[in-house]
DNA sequence: CCTTTCAGTGAACAGCCGTACACTGAAACC
DNA sequence: GGTTTCAGTGTACGGCTGTTCACTGAAAGG
């Protein structure tokens, strides 16, 4: 009659693994991943520490769930970004904008991926780099859409992506650093982040056609 | 006749200081901070646990007297950007070349300010956070020197030096991470840090006159 | 020379860590 | 309806954690 919880079983355990990640997230938000506990998590959650291992093998495996989920939020990012860029003038002030929008929203996401990428266990840091290598190379393919880009090199949209990565990653930092209820502060880095992309859109232009 | 080791008794206690920041700073390296223990530290160093306690109050505090270290380091580098900016042309590919002497010479420093910057203890992340700012601010004094930058506001200096910073410590961790041994890997590293300081340099002169 | 200082010792503590193993009981299957 | 599967339980283990406290013995100071 009253079961456990709703669903079928593998509904259940479903929602119990992403309850582990959704734990694992909070409590490495606090520090790093480095130091979550198998038992803090299971604690939080509700279950027994053993039951850890009925949905991974170990915490490296937990992190390397995180990293694809983490991503899923950014790849979300860029298609927000496709869409509204498409629509109008202003690329970078729109482009910023979704940015930040999406940093609000999956905090926690893109902060694991800046943490994580230097800090973490190696195969949580190596999965890190290879996927916002994979993500450098989405974004070239956007740049090479822009105008004054068509004569590019391969290598110089590839490198200008990458300047483009580091700057953008660097802005959700800083947001997610900034004091929450602070518009002003969050205005100022807004104003930083578009000046930088302009400095870098436009120099790349003037530095090519010479 | 025969001492533990030679020196005034605080020139011993001084080296013993200095050799546990050296083992922290070892070990820290192969995950973060968070994961070093008290116990390990002072294993490696030779001393019991409880001696720990002479040297520093907490794992906090050897984190901040390593903070100083590590941006001393920093510094050490700015000074040698500048002697060597002031011989010749060249003053991108010459700063570029002092950063890639002085990451190899200081690795760990180096490697634990972009670790530490998001993982570490909140004290920790506070302290490099400040660091860098102070470390920006000296940057955007000496891009005031530069040819068609007199008419620049503070704000613009400091947010382009603000973004120079960043591509170097993203180029700092990439030289960190490239694999040893590799001088064609890491040629390319530097191809791209070169060209990404053209086109902040080039694109914030153009997108200024305008 | 006698006293004070203090870096390093060594035992003991309570608490958390990952993981092993045998178990239960309800859902899923035939 | 009887059997199998398997998410979650409960106990137990050795090992590592930070911190306490009273101590030793050599260097420093008067």
């Amino acid at each position: 009659m009253s079961s456990p919880s709703e669903g079928s079983r593998q509904e259940r355990k479903q929602r119990t693994r992403q309850a582990i990640l959704d734990a694992a997230l909070e409590i490495a938000d606090e520090e790093s991943l480095a130091t979550v506990s198998l038992r803090q998590v299971t604690k939080q959650v509700g279950i027994v520490p053993t039951a850890f291992y009925r949905h991974f093998a170990s915490i490296d495996e937990l992190g390397l769930a995180l990293v694809d989920q983490s991503f899923a939020s950014l790849r979300e990012m860029l298609r927000d970004v496709r869409r509204t860029s498409a629509e109008l003038r202003g690329v970078i002030e729109g482009s910023v904008a979704v940015l930040v929008e999406h940093v609000h929203q999956r905090r926690e996401h893109f902060r694991f991926i800046a943490r994580e990428r230097t800090s973490g266990p190696p195969v949580v840091r190596e999965a890190i780099r290879h996927e916002l290598e994979l993500f450098e190379r989405e974004l070239a393919t956007d740049l090479a859409r822009l105008p004054n880009t068509q004569a590019w090199s391969g290598d110089d949209l590839r490198i200008m992506a990458n300047l483009v990565v580091t700057a953008m990653v660097s802005t959700a930092e800083a947001i997610i650093l900034a004091p929450p209820n602070r518009p002003d502060v969050e205005r100022e880095i807004v104003r930083t982040a578009v000046t930088q992309l302009r400095m870098i859109v436009v120099g790349a232009a003037n530095w090519r056609s010479r």
